[in-house]
DNA sequence: ACGGGGTTCTGACTGGCCGTCAGATTTTCG
DNA sequence: CGAAAATCTGACGGCCAGTCAGAACCCCGT
């Protein structure tokens, strides 16, 4: 249970190698958001720092461990979110504090989205790794709607039709794909404002209740 | 505008080499599906149809141009998706019709899931060509679903608080990425008709008014 | 049946990246 | 200061991408 980072083989690292670590990784999540991962190339890495692709592997099995590592590092950006969900949602102000989380989330998504993509894909393509950070890091968001949405319900307030946890995963589904659209969708004429209200709207009368 | 297959230097092709190209494109799509994107190799795909490298590039710059291609076929299967998609949609018929569309959706994804996933992906990386190809596919979904909240908003069916397209686009992108989930959501819980039914109610919700 | 001309396919090659290892270099600390 | 530990890297074998010249094949007219 140690937080202590570790090389490839296992060992506990000092000071100087955590620092080319995360040289290592802040040059991965770069190359990452400029290319793509299909283009990702661990010499690229290297050059990108100035050192040599041994010392890469002397931290990471693979280029995919690194990128492991950055959606780990995302998954702790995103658990301020949960902060934002809880019961205490009315139709009143539902939409305003909706506003104010999908706000929060699209801030979240900007900062990490390339590496969720790759995240999402390779969970998504069986990988149990990375099946385990998307879980980790959506289960808590999910089961905080979910309790939202099992409260409106026990008070009325939502209807009783929906699975709880399903709906709470489809929000979340919605909201993670719509970021991903959202260049497209401004090409075609939407604004980053009509986006953010729309979820927020569909989120508040899911949550809250009309 | 014509529909003749030609190869990566422009020429037309003859039925032998369309077989060729065919079974290029079926064996890319099988390893795909097996070992996701990153680790797609040109030398399997030719391996798998035995023949030699120098083929495969005779009838596609790059693996790439490769998917592009079972991705706009899978566009086609797309289209037929549309027809479930009109005004006529009441409050009452609405769960029964939406239900139609989810589960002829899941089929559709189901046989094209792993090419999507690299469509999506290359998409939001910025990739001008598979952005355009999703583009294609989602926006006459889109429109559609446009033109049911229009007609319902016009109808005062529905509110006229939500803006049309975007809402739309995130109905579509709920969709999408919930069945990315699908199996992660089982494992841990859900159900597949548990998850078409969600899914159901929430779009009929939006598109025919509750 | 045969030969010519176009079409389709491939062997063989270059260049570049992956991943490893033995050993060089730097840091730590008694 | 010197030895031990930690960190880094040059250099290499193996594999894949992508290219090209030409081989193999097919179709057609005679």
């Amino acid at each position: 249970m140690s937080n202590d980072l570790v090389a490839a083989d296992g060992r506990v690292i000092g000071s100087r190698a955590q620092a080319t670590r995360r040289r290592l990784l802040d040059a991965t999540a770069k190359l990452l958001g400029q290319q793509g991962v299909l283009d990702l190339r661990v010499v690229d890495i290297t050059r990108e720092v100035g050192t040599s692709p041994a010392t890469f592997y002397h931290y990471f099995r693979d280029a995919d461990a690194a990128i492991l590592a950055l959606a780990e590092e995302a998954t702790e950006d995103e658990m301020p979110l949960v902060g934002f969900l809880h019961p205490a949602w009315t139709p009143a102000d539902g939409t305003r504090r909706a506003t104010e989380f999908v706000d929060a989330f699209m801030g979240y998504w900007k900062s990490h989205a390339s590496v969720l993509r790759v995240r999402n894909l390779r969970a998504e393509e069986g990988d149990a790794r990375f099946r385990a950070v998307r879980s980790e890091a959506n289960l808590r968001i999910i089961a905080a709607m979910q309790a939202m949405i099992d409260d409106g319900v026990g008070s009325g307030r939502l209807a009783a039709t929906l699975d709880p946890f399903t709906t709470a995963a489809a929000l979340v589904a919605m909201i993670e794909r719509l970021l991903g659209y959202q260049a497209e969708m401004i090409r075609r004429g939407s604004s980053e404002n009509a986006i953010r209200d729309t979820l927020a709207t569909l989120l508040a009368r899911t949550l809250a209740g009309a």
